[in-house]
DNA sequence: TATTGTTATACTCTATAACTATA
DNA sequence: TATAGTTATAGAGTATAACAATA
């Protein structure tokens, strides 16, 4: 096989894995992908509104939503009155979303460690730099159709 | 930010966008990842029983009868009673379907092509091999929770 | 008039459980 | 008794459209 067939091959069987690997861990916390990503953007933006949320995460206002009644209800979220817009919600991690986050950094920083033990550090840098170049050039792409959906 | 770190945080992000490249693409020609999920192991197994695609998908019995209706329907596979055993039903890729796996098959090419464009061959085979490395330590992750499970 | 969030509705993927027809 | 596939039911994620409250 082509390395360059061989490189998209296992990209595709490592975005299978992680994706295994990681909402079999959720599962157990009560967490699922969708609602961790939500968690990831409140914890990087700080208190949020719910339109910030659904433009951060490219996803409609009512997907957001239901997203934030299931967290409120499972206690990683609180809602509060925005104090200037009466017509806007903040949202923010309680104290239980925050330990979450702070055990799901470590967890992701031992995950990231285990992936690629064995390799030397000279091969991790090279590998990350590879990959930075993957992830430049399908930057690329998706920009490039947004170009064509455009013109036409 | 440590180099591991970046390759998870890499690999992370070329699997949000390989996904929205693809989920894009297909969405043009009316197929969405799981059914194609199933035309590909149709294509690599030959025509199979909804049990055998199930086995394939890792995925219930039910839901494979829900993918076959959508994509019997849509004209890429179709139905026929097994010979032999009267409670099974092959399945199998139509002309529609064989024509588009051929052809997704060639955009998988390209595709594989234009991510690695700007790296030189020798680069294009660390890379490789440096993924290959993760792809396998992925693996005995998922081993090593499955047994956690069965000693649970 | 435009924006924020919600209700209403719908589609896809997924699962388990019960059931039918066959082995 | 076990297996193949379906019907029934349910939950999660996603979308658009209509609507109420507010800007």
């Amino acid at each position: 096989m082509a390395d360059d067939v061989r490189v998209l091959d296992r990209l595709l069987e490592i975005t299978v894995l992680l994706n295994k690997d990681m909402t079999h861990a959720l599962g157990e916390i009560g967490l699922t992908t969708a609602r961790t990503h939500l968690l990831w953007e409140l914890h990087r933006l700080g208190q949020s509104t719910q339109q910030t949320l659904a433009t951060a995460l490219a996803v409609s206002a009512r997907n957001v939503t239901g997203l934030v009644d299931a967290l409120e209800s499972t206690g990683f979220v609180s809602r509060r009155p925005h104090p200037s817009d009466r017509r806007a919600t903040l949202v923010g991690l309680t104290e239980l979303g925050v330990e979450t986050m702070t055990r799901m950094r470590r967890e992701r920083d031992q995950l990231a460690q285990q992936l690629v033990a064995g390799l030397g550090a000279s091969e991790v840098e090279r590998l990350a730099k590879g990959l930075d170049a993957v992830a430049a050039r399908l930057r690329d792409l998706a920009t490039a159709e947004r170009g064509d959906q455009a013109a036409s």
